[in-house]
DNA sequence: GTTGAAATCTTAACTCT
DNA sequence: AGAGTTAAGATTTCAAC
Protein backbone atom coordinates (compact mmCIF):
# COMPACT_ATOMS: atom_id res chain seq x y z
CA UNK A 1 0.00 0.00 0.00
CA UNK A 2 0.85 3.66 -0.45
CA UNK A 3 1.39 5.36 2.38
CA UNK A 4 2.47 9.04 1.18
CA UNK A 5 3.04 12.17 2.80
CA UNK A 6 -0.43 13.23 2.16
CA UNK A 7 -1.21 10.11 4.61
CA UNK A 8 1.02 11.00 7.04
CA UNK A 9 -0.76 14.62 7.34
CA UNK A 10 -3.88 13.26 7.67
CA UNK A 11 -2.82 10.88 10.94
CA UNK A 12 -1.31 13.62 12.03
CA UNK A 13 -4.62 15.66 11.87
CA UNK A 14 -6.55 12.68 13.10
CA UNK A 15 -4.39 11.80 15.95
CA UNK A 16 -4.93 15.91 17.11
CA UNK A 17 -8.67 15.84 16.63
CA UNK A 18 -10.68 13.02 15.25
CA UNK A 19 -13.81 15.02 15.61
CA UNK A 20 -12.94 17.36 12.18
CA UNK A 21 -15.23 16.57 9.48
CA UNK A 22 -13.73 15.58 6.26
CA UNK A 23 -14.74 18.94 4.82
CA UNK A 24 -12.23 20.53 7.19
CA UNK A 25 -9.58 18.22 6.75
CA UNK A 26 -10.05 18.44 2.45
CA UNK A 27 -9.48 22.54 2.98
CA UNK A 28 -6.53 21.65 5.78
CA UNK A 29 -5.19 19.09 3.15
CA UNK A 30 -6.20 20.95 -0.46
CA UNK A 31 -8.12 17.61 -1.53
CA UNK A 32 -11.65 16.78 -2.15
CA UNK A 33 -14.41 15.49 0.36
CA UNK A 34 -14.08 12.12 -1.31
CA UNK A 35 -10.48 12.03 -1.70
CA UNK A 36 -10.33 12.61 2.01
CA UNK A 37 -13.07 9.95 3.16
CA UNK A 38 -11.31 7.69 0.84
CA UNK A 39 -7.42 7.84 2.13
CA UNK A 40 -9.17 8.13 5.62
CA UNK A 41 -11.24 4.28 4.61
CA UNK A 42 -7.60 3.13 3.19
CA UNK A 43 -5.79 4.04 6.18
CA UNK A 44 -8.45 1.79 8.43
CA UNK A 45 -8.54 -0.80 6.49
CA UNK A 46 -4.73 -0.97 6.08
CA UNK A 47 -4.39 -0.91 10.20
CA UNK A 48 -3.01 2.22 10.67
CA UNK A 49 -5.74 3.38 12.77
CA UNK A 50 -6.53 1.59 15.85
CA UNK A 51 -9.62 3.00 16.55
CA UNK A 52 -11.41 6.33 17.69
CA UNK A 53 -11.50 7.28 21.32
CA UNK A 54 -13.13 10.45 23.56
CA UNK A 55 -10.17 11.35 25.87
CA UNK A 56 -11.49 11.99 29.65
CA UNK A 57 -10.21 14.49 31.76
CA UNK A 58 -9.06 12.71 34.92
CA UNK A 59 -9.69 15.14 37.41
CA UNK A 60 -13.22 15.62 36.41
CA UNK A 61 -13.98 11.83 36.99
CA UNK A 62 -12.10 11.87 40.32
CA UNK A 63 -8.74 9.71 39.16
CA UNK A 64 -6.05 12.45 39.49
CA UNK A 65 -3.57 10.44 41.30
CA UNK A 66 -1.30 8.20 38.80
CA UNK A 67 1.26 5.93 40.08
CA UNK A 68 4.22 3.82 38.24
CA UNK A 69 5.11 0.84 40.20
CA UNK A 70 8.17 -1.04 39.47
CA UNK A 71 7.50 -4.97 39.95
CA UNK A 72 10.21 -7.91 40.54
CA UNK A 73 8.72 -11.40 40.43
CA UNK A 74 10.32 -14.33 42.92
CA UNK A 75 11.24 -16.02 39.72
CA UNK A 76 10.90 -15.91 35.88
CA UNK A 77 9.80 -19.30 35.13
CA UNK A 78 7.08 -19.23 32.05
CA UNK A 79 4.30 -20.35 34.30
CA UNK A 80 4.93 -17.40 36.61
CA UNK A 81 5.13 -14.66 33.56
CA UNK A 82 1.75 -16.12 32.12
CA UNK A 83 0.07 -15.79 34.96
CA UNK A 84 0.94 -12.21 36.38
CA UNK A 85 0.03 -11.16 33.01
CA UNK A 86 -3.02 -12.63 33.29
CA UNK A 87 -3.89 -11.22 36.52
CA UNK A 88 -2.36 -7.72 36.13
CA UNK A 89 -5.00 -7.72 32.88
CA UNK A 90 -7.94 -8.11 35.51
CA UNK A 91 -7.04 -4.95 37.32
CA UNK A 92 -8.96 -1.66 36.38
CA UNK A 93 -6.85 0.48 38.10
CA UNK A 94 -3.40 -0.41 36.19
CA UNK A 95 -3.72 1.08 32.79
CA UNK A 96 -0.78 -0.07 31.30
CA UNK A 97 1.98 -2.78 32.32
CA UNK A 98 5.46 -3.23 30.37
CA UNK A 99 7.57 -6.04 30.52
CA UNK A 100 10.82 -4.26 30.99
CA UNK A 101 14.16 -4.52 30.59
CA UNK A 102 16.23 -3.64 33.78
CA UNK A 103 16.32 -4.43 37.88
CA UNK A 104 12.69 -5.12 37.75
CA UNK A 105 10.24 -6.49 35.10
CA UNK A 106 7.05 -4.64 34.82
CA UNK A 107 6.13 -1.16 34.89
CA UNK A 108 2.96 -0.73 35.78
CA UNK A 109 0.74 2.84 35.04
CA UNK A 110 -1.57 3.01 38.09
CA UNK A 111 -4.58 5.39 38.23
CA UNK A 112 -6.64 6.23 41.58
CA UNK A 113 -8.36 8.33 43.04
CA UNK A 114 -6.41 9.48 45.86
CA UNK A 115 -3.54 8.03 48.49
CA UNK A 116 -5.98 6.29 50.32
CA UNK A 117 -7.17 4.16 47.49
CA UNK A 118 -3.90 3.62 45.92
CA UNK A 119 -3.25 1.73 49.69
CA UNK A 120 -6.23 -0.09 49.33
CA UNK A 121 -5.06 -0.78 45.36
CA UNK A 122 -2.08 -2.02 47.50
CA UNK A 123 -3.04 -3.88 49.71
CA UNK A 124 -5.88 -5.72 48.16
CA UNK A 125 -5.51 -5.56 44.59
CA UNK A 126 -2.08 -5.74 43.31
CA UNK A 127 0.35 -7.55 46.26
CA UNK A 128 -2.43 -10.67 46.25
CA UNK A 129 -1.18 -11.71 42.58
CA UNK A 130 1.13 -14.25 43.61
CA UNK A 131 4.89 -14.53 41.98
CA UNK A 132 5.24 -10.89 43.04
CA UNK A 133 8.64 -10.52 44.63
CA UNK A 134 9.15 -7.29 45.38
CA UNK A 135 7.89 -3.29 44.54
CA UNK A 136 8.32 -0.09 43.88
CA UNK A 137 6.47 2.78 43.54
CA UNK A 138 6.70 6.64 42.13
CA UNK A 139 4.08 9.14 42.86
CA UNK A 140 3.24 11.41 39.93
CA UNK A 141 4.22 14.84 41.37
CA UNK A 142 3.60 16.22 38.03
CA UNK A 143 2.54 15.60 34.46
CA UNK A 144 4.78 17.55 32.61
CA UNK A 145 3.55 16.29 29.28
CA UNK A 146 1.11 13.73 27.48
CA UNK A 147 1.10 14.00 24.05
CA UNK A 148 -1.30 10.93 22.65
CA UNK A 149 -0.36 11.65 18.99
CA UNK A 150 3.14 10.30 17.50
CA UNK A 151 4.41 12.86 15.15
CA UNK A 152 5.07 11.61 11.96
CA UNK B 1 -23.53 19.84 37.17
CA UNK B 2 -25.00 16.64 37.84
CA UNK B 3 -23.18 13.57 36.47
CA UNK B 4 -25.51 9.97 36.98
CA UNK B 5 -24.65 6.43 35.99
CA UNK B 6 -26.22 7.64 32.45
CA UNK B 7 -23.32 10.02 31.95
CA UNK B 8 -21.02 7.63 33.17
CA UNK B 9 -21.57 4.41 31.21
CA UNK B 10 -21.93 7.29 28.27
CA UNK B 11 -18.37 8.42 28.85
CA UNK B 12 -17.59 4.64 29.18
CA UNK B 13 -18.74 4.20 25.67
CA UNK B 14 -17.12 7.47 24.21
CA UNK B 15 -13.66 6.31 25.86
CA UNK B 16 -14.15 2.82 24.27
CA UNK B 17 -14.88 4.15 20.67
CA UNK B 18 -16.37 7.84 20.03
CA UNK B 19 -17.09 7.31 16.01
CA UNK B 20 -20.27 5.54 17.68
CA UNK B 21 -23.25 7.28 16.59
CA UNK B 22 -26.03 9.25 18.77
CA UNK B 23 -28.56 6.27 17.27
CA UNK B 24 -26.39 3.58 18.65
CA UNK B 25 -25.85 4.98 21.90
CA UNK B 26 -29.49 5.65 22.08
CA UNK B 27 -30.13 2.62 21.59
CA UNK B 28 -27.30 1.20 24.50
CA UNK B 29 -28.43 4.01 26.66
CA UNK B 30 -32.51 3.17 26.49
CA UNK B 31 -32.35 7.25 25.85
CA UNK B 32 -33.53 9.37 22.74
CA UNK B 33 -30.88 10.53 19.89
CA UNK B 34 -31.05 13.92 21.24
CA UNK B 35 -31.14 13.38 24.79
CA UNK B 36 -27.73 11.40 23.90
CA UNK B 37 -26.34 14.47 22.03
CA UNK B 38 -27.78 17.16 24.90
CA UNK B 39 -25.58 14.75 27.35
CA UNK B 40 -22.58 14.57 25.13
CA UNK B 41 -22.56 18.49 24.65
CA UNK B 42 -23.25 18.70 28.52
CA UNK B 43 -20.23 16.39 29.40
CA UNK B 44 -17.78 18.61 26.72
CA UNK B 45 -18.71 21.69 27.90
CA UNK B 46 -18.21 20.89 31.85
CA UNK B 47 -15.00 19.98 30.67
CA UNK B 48 -15.37 15.94 31.17
CA UNK B 49 -14.30 15.20 27.56
CA UNK B 50 -10.37 16.74 26.90
CA UNK B 51 -11.11 15.79 23.02
CA UNK B 52 -11.35 13.10 20.67
CA UNK B 53 -8.50 11.72 18.82
CA UNK B 54 -7.42 8.51 16.72
CA UNK B 55 -5.13 5.73 18.14
CA UNK B 56 -2.86 4.97 15.35
CA UNK B 57 -0.70 1.71 15.15
CA UNK B 58 2.73 2.16 16.19
CA UNK B 59 4.01 -0.83 14.15
CA UNK B 60 2.18 0.72 11.08
CA UNK B 61 4.07 3.92 11.38
CA UNK B 62 7.64 2.40 12.12
CA UNK B 63 7.34 3.71 15.28
CA UNK B 64 7.04 0.07 17.89
CA UNK B 65 10.23 1.09 20.02
CA UNK B 66 9.35 2.13 23.28
CA UNK B 67 11.78 3.07 25.62
CA UNK B 68 11.18 4.42 29.76
CA UNK B 69 13.61 6.72 30.72
CA UNK B 70 14.56 7.99 33.96
CA UNK B 71 16.06 10.78 34.56
CA UNK B 72 17.61 12.58 37.72
CA UNK B 73 18.71 16.14 37.30
CA UNK B 74 21.78 17.79 38.81
CA UNK B 75 20.33 20.22 40.98
CA UNK B 76 16.64 21.01 41.79
CA UNK B 77 16.61 24.24 42.01
CA UNK B 78 13.63 25.93 40.08
CA UNK B 79 15.51 27.62 37.58
CA UNK B 80 16.79 23.75 36.64
CA UNK B 81 13.60 22.47 36.75
CA UNK B 82 11.63 25.12 34.60
CA UNK B 83 14.34 24.83 32.14
CA UNK B 84 14.96 20.83 31.79
CA UNK B 85 11.07 20.71 31.54
CA UNK B 86 10.76 23.02 28.75
CA UNK B 87 13.33 21.48 26.80
CA UNK B 88 11.73 17.95 27.55
CA UNK B 89 8.48 19.72 25.64
CA UNK B 90 10.17 20.34 22.49
CA UNK B 91 11.23 16.64 21.95
CA UNK B 92 8.77 14.48 19.81
CA UNK B 93 10.44 11.11 20.82
CA UNK B 94 9.31 11.93 24.34
CA UNK B 95 5.33 11.67 24.35
CA UNK B 96 5.28 11.55 28.08
CA UNK B 97 6.87 13.11 30.65
CA UNK B 98 6.31 12.69 34.47
CA UNK B 99 7.96 14.44 37.81
CA UNK B 100 8.18 11.83 40.11
CA UNK B 101 9.22 10.55 43.92
CA UNK B 102 11.80 8.38 44.27
CA UNK B 103 15.15 7.68 43.23
CA UNK B 104 14.90 9.41 40.01
CA UNK B 105 13.45 12.94 39.39
CA UNK B 106 11.13 11.97 36.01
CA UNK B 107 10.28 9.33 33.97
CA UNK B 108 10.20 9.32 30.21
CA UNK B 109 8.10 7.59 27.89
CA UNK B 110 9.83 7.64 24.36
CA UNK B 111 9.19 6.41 21.18
CA UNK B 112 11.18 5.89 18.29
CA UNK B 113 11.65 3.55 15.50
CA UNK B 114 14.28 1.23 16.71
CA UNK B 115 17.37 0.68 18.57
CA UNK B 116 19.52 2.74 16.17
CA UNK B 117 17.20 5.69 16.21
CA UNK B 118 16.71 5.29 19.98
CA UNK B 119 20.60 5.70 20.29
CA UNK B 120 20.62 8.86 18.29
CA UNK B 121 18.25 10.32 20.15
CA UNK B 122 19.95 9.85 23.53
CA UNK B 123 23.07 10.94 22.22
CA UNK B 124 21.76 14.18 20.04
CA UNK B 125 18.68 15.06 21.80
CA UNK B 126 18.31 13.99 25.52
CA UNK B 127 21.43 14.22 26.97
CA UNK B 128 22.22 17.48 25.02
CA UNK B 129 19.85 18.92 27.45
CA UNK B 130 21.31 20.71 30.31
CA UNK B 131 21.03 19.93 34.41
CA UNK B 132 20.70 16.32 33.13
CA UNK B 133 22.65 14.48 35.80
CA UNK B 134 22.06 10.65 35.24
CA UNK B 135 19.84 8.98 32.94
CA UNK B 136 18.52 5.20 33.32
CA UNK B 137 16.66 4.02 30.41
CA UNK B 138 14.42 0.72 30.03
CA UNK B 139 13.89 -0.93 27.10
CA UNK B 140 9.67 -2.46 26.63
CA UNK B 141 9.78 -5.79 25.92
CA UNK B 142 6.41 -6.53 25.61
CA UNK B 143 2.89 -4.05 25.92
CA UNK B 144 1.53 -6.52 28.26
CA UNK B 145 -2.22 -3.98 28.83
CA UNK B 146 -2.39 -0.56 27.45
CA UNK B 147 -6.31 0.56 28.18
CA UNK B 148 -7.02 4.44 26.94
CA UNK B 149 -10.51 4.11 29.05
CA UNK B 150 -10.22 4.76 32.44
CA UNK B 151 -12.95 2.13 34.41
CA UNK B 152 -15.40 4.38 35.69
C1' DG C 1 -36.48 13.94 27.96
C1' DT C 2 -39.15 13.60 23.51
C1' DT C 3 -40.59 14.44 18.79
C1' DG C 4 -39.82 16.29 14.41
C1' DA C 5 -37.63 18.92 10.97
C1' DA C 6 -33.56 21.64 8.94
C1' DA C 7 -28.67 21.82 8.24
C1' DT C 8 -24.77 19.25 7.65
C1' DC C 9 -22.06 15.24 6.81
C1' DT C 10 -21.07 10.57 5.10
C1' DT C 11 -21.13 7.43 1.60
C1' DA C 12 -21.22 5.42 -2.99
C1' DA C 13 -22.00 5.32 -7.90
C1' DC C 14 -20.39 7.66 -11.81
C1' DT C 15 -17.04 10.46 -14.49
C1' DC C 16 -12.78 12.45 -15.67
C1' DT C 17 -8.25 12.60 -15.90
C1' DA D 1 -5.48 4.11 -9.88
C1' DG D 2 -6.51 8.34 -7.83
C1' DA D 3 -9.30 12.43 -7.48
C1' DG D 4 -13.63 15.21 -8.51
C1' DT D 5 -18.91 15.64 -9.05
C1' DT D 6 -23.20 14.65 -7.72
C1' DA D 7 -26.94 12.95 -5.12
C1' DA D 8 -29.15 9.86 -1.81
C1' DG D 9 -29.20 8.48 2.86
C1' DA D 10 -27.78 9.06 7.56
C1' DT D 11 -26.49 11.96 11.29
C1' DT D 12 -26.14 16.00 13.91
C1' DT D 13 -28.25 19.86 15.66
C1' DC D 14 -31.84 22.77 17.35
C1' DA D 15 -36.47 24.30 17.71
C1' DA D 16 -40.93 23.66 20.22
C1' DC D 17 -43.38 20.66 23.34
Amino acid sequence: MIFDSTDKKLLAYLQQDSKQTNKELSNKLELSVTAVYERIKKLEKAGFIDGYIAIVNKEKIDRNFVVFCHIKLVKHSQDFVISFEKEVNKISEVLECYHVSGEYDYLLKVIVKDMAAFRTFMVERLTTINHIGSTQSMFVINEVKHDTAITL
